[in-house]
DNA sequence: TTGAGTGATGGTATCGATACCAAATGTATG
DNA sequence: CATACATTTGGTATCGATACCATCACTCAA
C-alpha cells in the first residue's frame, strides 16, 4: 500500500519551546509580570505569592531567558573584558580580579584576547558592543581610530587599565609605566650599578613594555649614566627569551652590571639561566624585573621587581562599572593606582 | 516666581534608541529583512543591494543587537567556559585554546570560575543556561546532582574536560589522571627510586590531583614498594607550599629518594627550594611534576613531568561544539587524549 | 507564447522577557 | 462610614532581530 507522498511538515524551529515565564505564572496561578517582579525583587511581592512562585520555578526547572530580559530592559549584565593574552599571568590575575567582583553581582564576563593586535582589538570591540554591555574593561589606552570612536560613543562604562593615557575615554585605572621604570632605574643607580641594560620583547606591540624601556633610558640619560644598552626581541616574552638575553648580553656588553627586564617572565628566565652559566647574581650581574609574579619570590636569589596591582586593578574596574549603573557618563576620570618597588636579593 | 510643581516627566528608558536594522533598511531603501540577510550571508543578496546596505551600515555605525538576534533565532553563538580557577596557568591555557577557535568562528566566551567549589559550579551553570548557549565547556566530570541534571537536559553541546568520567554527559575529552600518575610512578620506579613520596594540595577539592595521588599510591602498592608517604596540604597549590613540602619531607621521611608532586607549581617550588637547602637534585632527592608548564624547563635541573595537552583540549572542545551546531545531541562520546611523560634532569 | 522554475525581495508574526499604565485590594484617616 | 492613599497585581505594548511565507521579476524549455 503506497504511502502518501505529501511532504511531511518539518518540525519548525520555533517549535522547541522551553519553560517560559508564562508557564511559571500559569502554574502559580498569577500573572506573568508578577513572576518577573518576584524574581527581580522578592520584597515587591507578598510572601504567599513569592512562595507559590518559587515552588513553581523549582517544579518546572525554570531558567529565565537572559536574551529576552536583556533585550527588553536594556540591562544586560554583561561586561566584556579585553586583554592582550589570556595565558599571560599578568592578565589572568586581572581577569580573576574583575571576575571575583562581577560574578557575585550577577554579571557575566565576555572574554576576548587581542594577541597584542589593535585590529583584532577593534573587531572584538565591535562584536562586544552588539551585546549592549553595561561596561567594558580593556587593557591599554591606545586604540585604533574606529575603536576609539566606538568606545567613546557607547553607553557602557569604559574602563581602560594598566597604563595612564593622556585622554581617557571614560574611566582610566592604572599607573605610569614610565614613572615606574624610572623609579626602578633610580633604585638600581642608587645601589651603585653603573652599566645597566634593558631587555624587552615584543616592544613594537606591547606598549607598556616599551614605555618601561623609554622610562629607564630617559632616567639613565638624566643621571648621566650610559644608555642605549637595549636588547629587544621580536617574539613574545618567555622564560626562554629571558635566558637567551643573558647570553646575548654577556656577548655584546660583557661589562654590564645590572639588567632591567621589561617583565618578570624574562627576568626569571634570566635568573634561572644564571645558575648553569655560573654567574653569581647580583655580584656578577644584578637582575630586576617588572610585575611581581609569585615565581620571582622563589628564585635564588629572589627577584627584585616592581609590583603591579593587577588583581586590584581588575577589581576596581569592576567596581567602577557597578557604581555607575544607570548613570549617564560624566567627565572622564583617571585613577592613579600605585606600583611598588620590591627590593629583594637579585638587585 | 514659583516654578510649576508638576513633576516633569522623566525621560523614559525606552526612549534612548540606538541605530537599528530598520534604520539601515530605510537608509538603503530596502526591507529590513534584506538587511538581515545581507549581513548573515552576503551571497544571498544582489551585489548592488549589498553595496548599498554595506554603505548604510557604515554611515550609520550600525551594530547588530545580539540579544535580539539570539532571542529570535535561538542561535546565540555563546559558549560558557567554566574552570576551577582562571589564574592557574593550566586553565588559562585551556581557555586560550578554546578562545582561539571560538572567537574566529564568531562565538563569544562567557567565563566563569568555580574556585573548586561544586556549589559555585552549580550556580554558574544555572546562570549560564539563561543565555541559551550553543555549547558549554567545563572542567571535570563530577557535578552536583542538580548541576548534572541541568547539563543533561540542556540543548547545548556539553564538553567535559581534563579527566575521563565513567558516565560522560555528552562529550568528554580528557585523559585518565590515574593512568598518567601510574605511568609516572612506573617511570620513577624503573629509574631505581624506591622510597617515593607524593605531595599534593587541596586534594579534598581538586579531584584530578587526588586521582594522581590514588594512581601513584596504587602503583606503588602493586609493585611492592612502600606507599603511604603522602603529604597533603589544605590550601591551594603554590610555589611556596611546594617549597615547604620539601622541608616537611626531609623532617618526616628523611630517606625519601623521589617525590612526585601533584602539579608543576608544587614541583617547581620544591625544585627551586632545593638550591638554598643545599640539596642536589636528583642525587639527594628526585623531583617529578605534572602538567608540563614552561617554567619547569628552565629550572636547573629541568623538571621531569607529565605533559597534559591543555591548549589542545580547549581547542578540541571548541571544535566539537562547532561541529555539532544544529545537530541534536546523540550518544555520549569519550575522547581519550594522550598525556606524555617528559623525562628531564630532575628525576 | 506560456508555464515552470529559480532567485531576489518584502511583510508579518514571533522569540521571552520588562516598562508602563490601569485596576483591584487593603489600610489609615477624618 | 466614606475617602484618600499605599500596596499588590495584572494587561498590553515593546525591545530588535529572524523565521516563515508570499510576491515579483526573470530565465529557459516546450
Amino acid at each position: 500500500m503506497p504511502r502518501s507522498n505529501v511532504p511531511q511538515p518539518l518540525e519548525p524551529v520555533r517549535e522547541r519551546r522551553r519553560v517560559t515565564m508564562r508557564d511559571v505564572a500559569r502554574r502559580a496561578g498569577v500573572g506573568a509580570i508578577t513572576v518577573s517582579r518576584a524574581l527581580a525583587d522578592p520584597t515587591k511581592v507578598s510572601p504567599a505569592l513569592r512562595a507559590r512562585i518559587d515552588a513553581a520555578v523549582r517544579e518546572l526547572g525554570y531558567v529565565p531567558n537572559r536574551m529576552a530580559g536583556g533585550l527588553s530592559s536594556q540591562k544586560t549584565r554583561v561586561v566584556p573584558v579585553i586583554v592582550p593574552a589570556i595565558r599571560n599571568a599578568v592578565f589572568s590575575d586581572l581577569i580573576e580580579g574583575a571576575s571575583s567582583v562581577l560574578l557575585d553581582a550577577g554579571y557575566q564576563i565576555l572574554l576576548g584576547s587581542t594577541d597584542y593586535d589593535s585590529e583584532r582589538e577593534e573587531n572584538l570591540i565591535a562584536d562586544f558592543l552588539g551585546w549592549t554591555p553595561e561596561g567594558i574593561i580593556i587593557v591599554g589606552t591606545e586604540h585604533t581610530e574606529t575603536a576609539g570612536r566606538m568606545l567613546s560613543e557607547t553607553e557602557a562604562t569604559v574602563v581602560e587599565l594598566f597604563e595612564l593615557g593622556a585622554e581617557p575615554i571614560d574611566v582610566n585605572i592604572g599607573f605610569s609605566n614610565i614613572e615606574a621604570a624610572r623609579a626602578m632605574t633610580d633604585y638600581l643607580a642608587d645601589k651603585g650599578y653603573r652599566r645597566m641594560a634593558f631587555v624587552g620583547a615584543y616592544l613594537e606591540r606591547d606598549r607598556r613594555a616599551d614605555q618601561r624601556r623609554a622610562g629607564s633610558e630617559a632616567r639613565l640619560a638624566e643621571r648621566g649614566l650610559p644608555s642605549g644598552r637595549v636588547l629587544a626581541y621580536p617574539g613574545k616574552s618567555s622564560y626562554e627569551i629571558g635566558a637567551q638575553a643573558l647570553h646575548d648580553l654577556r656577548a655584546r656588553w660583557p661589562d654590564t652590571d645590572a639588567v632591567f627586564f621589561a617583565n618578570d617572565v624574562l627576568a626569571v628566565g634570566a635568573l634561572l639561566e644564571a645558575i648553569p652559566m655560573g654567574l653569581k647574581v647580583p655580584e656578577d650581574v644584578a637582575i630586576a624585573g617588572f610585575n611581581g609574579l609569585d615565581i620571582g619570590a622563589r628564585a635564588t636569589p629572589p627577584l627584585t621587581t616592581v609590583v603591579s596591582p593587577r588583581f586590584e586593578m581588575g577589581q576596581q574596574a569592576a567596581e567602577e562599572i557597578l557604581k555607575r549603573r544607570g548613570v549617564r557618563r560624566g567627565d572622564a576620570t583617571s585613577v592613579d593606582i600605585s606600583y611598588r618597588i620590591l627590593p629583594r636579593g637579585s638587585a
